[in-house]
DNA sequence: GCCGTTTTCGGCCCGACTGTTTTCAGTCG
C-alpha cells in the first residue's frame, strides 16, 4: 500500500466526518495527518512491518497511528465502512462542488432527502433548495452552475501547461497604469511539478480598479468572485486564478501568505504566535503594531529566519533550517556546464548530433553528452553495434570541429535481468554510460529492486536515469526500495539523474531530497529529444531546488576535467 | 485528533467574499 493511498484513506474519513458535523479540529487533524503521509520520503508501509512508532511523525497521534496501522494491515478502516453504510458516498461528492460545504449538504440531505449529484440538479430546477432556511435563489444558481462546470477531482496541470498563460496574465496585469508589482505566487511560484490554480498577487493603491481590470482578460470564461480586493475566475481552459490587491506597504507579507504551502504559512504563523506576534496576510504584528510587511526578507527577518526560497515552503523542515541558518544554496541553472542525456536521429530525436550541439554551445554549455537509446525494444529505433561506432565516429569528427565537447554515451536498456543491452565491449567505447529501466515496470519491489541493482553494479555505469520511471498524471512509479537503490548509488558512485522532461520530472522532489541525505549525487539532465527541448531543463532545475540539490551535489555543473574524473569508478 | 521549556486541558492561522439576512454563518484558500 503506498503512502498516497493511505493519504487519500484519511482525507476520505476526513471528509465523511465533515458531513457527520464532527468536530472541525478533528476533521482538520485528519487531513494534517493525510497531508504528512503523503509527502513522506519513507514508505508508511515498511515504517509499519518495522514496528516503528508512527506516533513519531509530526501530527500523528495515538489514533490515527492505529488507524493508519490498520489500513496497512487490513487494507481497509473499519470507522470508514461504518460511516459508508451510515451517509450515502454520493451525498460527500458534493463536497466536490464550488460553494457546497458540509453544513449545506447535510441541511440538504435532511430536508429534501438529497443524496448525489442528480437529485440536486433536480432539487435546483423545480426550486425547492431556495425554500430552505439559509439557501436561496442564488445558491440554486451556483449549485447549477457548479454541476455544469464540475471539476475532475483532483485534477492538476502540468507545470508547462500553466507557464504560458501565467506568463500572459502577469504581462497583462502589469500593462495596468494603476499596478505597481505583479507576482504569480502560489504552487507556481514553489515551481511544484503540477499545478491546481495560479493564485496572483498585485501591490497597488487602486485594488478594485485592478479587480476590474483583471475581470476584462480575454480568455476567462467565468467570474466566481468579484470583490473589493480579490477576484477568482475559471479560464477557459479551465484554470482557476485567484488575484488579490494589496497595498504596497502590505505586498511582502500578501507575497508569502499566497505562495504557501499552506502547511509552510500555518506553521510561520505558529511560531510567530510563540514569539508572541501575530501573523496575517497584512503583516507580522506586535499587539496592533505592523513590525515587518513590506518584503518577504522582513517577514521572515521579523521572525529571525533567513530567507527561505519558495520551492522550500513546503514544511519539510525547512524553518528549522533557517532557525538555525542551515538552509541550503539552491542551484541555479546557470551553474550547469553540460547536459549529459540527450538523443538525435541515431535513435528517437528530431536533430542532428551537430544540430544538438550547436543548440548546446548556443546555452552557454561547455559540454553535452549525446545518449541515444542502445535498446532491444524496435520502437525505440535504439542503436546496435555497428550504427553506435558511427555514432561515436561521427562524435570524434564533430569534436574536432565544434567548440563544444561532446562526450561518447548511450542510454542503455537495463534489461529484466538486470544486465543491460549493450555488452561491456560497446560500454567501455563510451565516455559517460546512462542506465535506465524502460520496460517490465510492473515487476515485484524485490525482483524490481534486484534487477536495478544488479545493472548499478556494472562498471561502467555513471548515470541512473529517471528511477521513478512515472509520468505524472498517467503511471505511478515502478515499485522498488529506494533506499537501497540510493545506499547502492553512493556505494558505487553512481549519479542519480533528475529528468527534465515536463511529464518525468523524476527523480521527484521528496525522493531527491532523501537522496541527497544519504550522500548521493545527481545528474540534471534535459532528456531533449530536439533542440528546443534542451529548455526542458528549466524544470529539472526546478525541481532539484525543491529537492533541496544544491550546486555542490550536481554532475554537470563541474568542468569537464574534473567531471571526468568524478565519474570514475 | 494533536500537542505542550508557561500547559495533560484547552487551545488549534486568519481574513475575504457571498448570500442570506438585517448582523452573520458558511465556504474557501
Amino acid at each position: 500500500m503506498k503512502n498516497s493511498q493511505i493519504a487519500s484513506i484519511l482525507r476520505e474519513l476526513a471528509n465523511y466526518l465533515e458531513i457527520e458535523g464532527e468536530n472541525p479540529f478533528k476533521i482538520r487533524a485528519y487531513k494534517k495527518a493525510a497531508r504528512v503521509v503523503e509527502s513522506l520520503g519513507e514508505e508508511i508501509e515498511q515504517m509499519v512491518k518495522n514496528r516503528e512508532d508512527l506516533t513519531k511523525l509530526p501530527s500523528i497521534g495515538k489514533e490515527i497511528a492505529a488507524k493508519i496501522e490498520e489500513i496497512v494491515k487490513t487494507g481497509r478502516l473499519q470507522k470508514l465502512e461504518e460511516l459508508k453504510r451510515k451517509i450515502p458516498p454520493s451525498l460527500v461528492e458534493l463536497l466536490s462542488l464550488e460553494g457546497l460545504g458540509a453544513k449545506k449538504i447535510k441541511a440538504l440531505y435532511e430536508n429534501l432527502n438529497i443524496t448525489n449529484y442528480e437529485e440536486l440538479k433536480e432539487a435546483a430546477l423545480s426550486h425547492k433548495i431556495r425554500e430552505l432556511p439559509g439557501f436561496g435563489p442564488k445558491i440554486e444558481e451556483k449549485i447549477l452552475k457548479g454541476l455544469k462546470l464540475l471539476k475532475q477531482e483532483g485534477f492538476r496541470f502540468l507545470y508547462i501547461e500553466v507557464e504560458e498563460v501565467a506568463k500572459e496574465l502577469k504581462e497583462y496585469i502589469k500593462s495596468f497604469s494603476l499596478v505597481d508589482r505583479v507576482e504569480v505566487a502560489g504552487s507556481f511560484r514553489r515551481a511544484k511539478e503540477s499545478i491546481a490554480d495560479l493564485d496572483i498577487v498585485v501591490s497597488t493603491n487602486s485594488p478594485k480598479e485592478v479587480i476590474d481590470y483583471f475581470l476584462e482578460f480575454k480568455a476567462i470564461e467565468e467570474i466566481i468572485v468579484a470583490g473589493e480586493t480579490k477576484g477568482r475566475v475559471v479560464l477557459d481552459n479551465k484554470l482557476q486564478v485567484d488575484l488579490r490587491a494589496i497595498k504596497p506597504l502590505h505586498f511582502g507579507a500578501a507575497l508569502h501568505y499566497f505562495t504557501g504551502s499552506q502547511s509552510h504559512v500555518v506553521a510561520i504563523r505558529q511560531l510567530a504566535l510563540d514569539m508572541g506576534l501575530k501573523i496575517n496576510e497584512y503583516g507580522v504584528f506586535k499587539g496592533e503594531k505592523i513590525v515587518a510587511s513590506k518584503s518577504e526578507d522582513e517577514v521572515y527577518g521579523a521572525l529571525n529566519l533567513a530567507y527561505i526560497e519558495p520551492e522550500l515552503r513546503e514544511n519539510r523542515g525547512e524553518i528549522e533550517a533557517a532557525k538555525s541558518n542551515r538552509l541550503p544554496i539552491l542551484i541555479e541553472q546557470d551553474d550547469l556546464r553540460g547536459d549529459l542525456h540527450m538523443h538525435t536521429i541515431y535513435s528517437d530525436g528530431a536533430n542532428s548530433i551537430e544540430e544538438m550541439a550547436l543548440a548546446a554551445k548556443e546555452m552557454g554549455y561547455e559540454y553535452i553528452a549525446i545518449s541515444d537509446h542502445y535498446s532491444t525494444i524496435a520502437l525505440l529505433k535504439g542503436l546496435n553495434p555497428k550504427k553506435i561506432l558511427k555514432e561515436f565516429e561521427e562524435i570524434d569528427r564533430l569534436n574536432s570541429k565544434l567548440n563544444i565537447s561532446i562526450l561518447k554515451s548511450l542510454e542503455v536498456d537495463i534489461l529484466e535481468d538486470g544486465s543491460l543491452a549493450a555488452s561491456d565491449e560497446i560500454l567501455k567505447r563510451a565516455d559517460i554510460v546512462v542506465a535506465a529501466v524502460h520496460t517490465k515496470l510492473r515487476l515485484s519491489k524485490k525482483e524490481q529492486t534486484k534487477r536495478v541493482v544488479r545493472a548499478l553494479l556494472n562498471r561502467y555505469v555513471n548515470i541512473l536515469a529517471h528511477p521513478m520511471n512515472r509520468l505524472i498524471r498517467k503511471r505511478d512509479s515502478i515499485d522498488i526500495d529506494f533506499k537501497e537503490i540510493f545506499k547502492v548509488a553512493k556505494d558505487n558512485n553512481i549519479f542519480l539523474e533528475i529528468n527534465s522532461q515536463p511529464t518525468r520530472l523524476d527523480l521527484n522532489d521528496i525522493l531527491a531530497k532523501e537522496a541527497k541525505e544519504m550522500g548521493v549525487r545527481f545528474a540534471i539532465s534535459s532528456d531533449a529529444h530536439n533542440i528546443k527541448e534542451l529548455e526542458f531543463i528549466k524544470y529539472g532545475i526546478n525541481q532539484a531546488r525543491r529537492g533541496w540539490i544544491e550546486k555542490k551535489d550536481v554532475l554537470n555543473t563541474l568542468p569537464l576535467e574534473e567531471l571526468l574524473e568524478a565519474i570514475k569508478r
